[in-house]
DNA sequence: CGCGGTGTTGATCGTGCTCAACCACAGTGG
DNA sequence: CCACTGTGGTTGAGCACGATCAACACCGCG
């Protein structure tokens, strides 16, 4: 497990997904304490963060980069559980081996925290406990999401609810809530999302042109995608809940 | 929404699930606090709890019984995203509409807890928000390995996973957790199993058919299972993981 | 250049869906 | 008492969607 020092130490006051993360409900103070059990670590895209099975000697905070979860049968069959972009939270307090692979699909920065000392702040903190499960609830939500994507929606539809999905999330971190058209840079290979899916790569590739063709999105490169219209996308993916309140 | 009182009213200090459920932790001036703000109700087979996007009035624990929480498209295709089984927590505090359809399965008696108070306690007990975090956090596992279930399983690893995943937690409910032969009266239809398996009832009844020619389950009627070696049962599941801790 | 990683496209196959008939059983009312 | 009805379950025949197997295109990189 190759590891390297991320490149500039960043300081809580200015980190990115301060509001967003763990963390974001803590004072200066409890800040402070973060800061002494936490230390940063960069991986490269396609690097493993963890084994299933390993002991989990940290949690951490995605500050940048995107990371999966996956889980694994004998035979190979692979089935992602959880996409982690920045300010999600990874690893499982109380508990001390890790139950999914971690991989970085991207470039990664993490913030990591040493685990018992985090597990203690937990104890102490209720800023940071109360953050925790307000996350915990939201993956929660997105996991029930996935279930009903995973065993009922056909693969165009299951195409067009990740990009959804990946579209609203991007689109929010960076604030653009605006109405109309996103641009992207999807951080999965094929591979990725028909893993993420329950697809193979072949029906991925072929979903992606169908809809390409069809106007419903507009891919330059292989990864590089524009939504014209995010509602006639929404639409594709079987989410006709117009009542949802971004878009 | 019709409803009943709860034939006889509990005491929680010799409630069935007292040792599992979000009070597991509580002391007994926490419960006493608690004591004030729960009522129980009881709702019969069939029954709905609780609207997707009605006002959340309450949240509860199932003291006995099965429900389910789903998630239904426009067209009806229909996807179960929890089983709730006696000491599940029921409900999203700090959230007021319900994201979820909640249905009786069987006779389900519920301890309810009005909201807001509920919230309030949250906020206040330490024992209560972590033991939350703690059954969100194991809900959040289970829903992860439900997704590997859909996404990459066959009808029949599907069925034998529900079988399995069922016998193991009625299995240790009832403090059974010696080694072979379980029986138990699954508490499903056929159309709710594959409501849960994102199969077609037909689908379902078939591969039940064809666990039983070949001996890995034995059927009395519809619904009384008895599962004479869970070890096969889990090997048809593709849960290989003869690391388990159970059996 | 060849090579590996990533992605596209085509042909064929098979699992699980669809549509449909039928069975078992429990009420219910004439 | 038995016909009638509704609910839950089983079984069969045919079909379609997505998997599988296979060939090839593209691109950066040694």
């Amino acid at each position: 497990m190759t590891q390297s020092l991320a490149p500039e130490i960043k300081d809580c006051s200015d980190c990115p997904i301060r509001h967003r993360a763990v963390c974001a409900k803590c004072e200066t103070d409890e800040l402070a304490l973060l800061e002494d059990i936490k230390y940063y670590r960069s991986f490269s895209a396609g690097q493993t963060v963890m084994w299933a099975g390993d002991r989990m000697e940290f949690v951490a905070s995605v500050v940048s980069g995107v990371a999966t979860l996956t889980q694994t049968m004998e035979d190979g069959r692979r089935q992602m559980v959880g996409l982690l972009l920045p300010s999600d939270f990874v690893g499982r307090p109380q508990r001390d081996t890790a139950t999914y692979t971690v991989t970085a699909a991207s470039d990664v920065v993490m913030c990591c925290f040493r685990r018992k000392p985090f597990e203690h702040m937990i104890a102490n903190t209720p800023h940071i406990a109360h953050r925790l499960l307000e996350m915990t609830l939201d993956e929660l939500d997105a996991a029930r999401e996935w279930m009903l994507v995973l065993g009922r929606k056909t693969a165009r539809e299951k195409i067009a609810s990740l990009l959804s999905i990946i579209g609203r999330r991007i689109a929010d971190l960076s604030n653009k809530k605006a109405g109309q058209s996103i641009t992207f840079d999807l951080m999965l290979t094929r591979e990725a999302m028909a893993d993420y899916l329950g697809l193979t790569l072949e029906t991925v590739s072929r979903q992606v042109s169908a809809l390409k063709k069809d106007g419903v999105i507009v891919l330059e490169g292989k990864r590089h995608i524009t939504v014209p219209d995010m509602r006639r996308l929404m639409e594709e993916a079987g989410d006709d809940s117009d009542g949802g309140l971004l878009f």
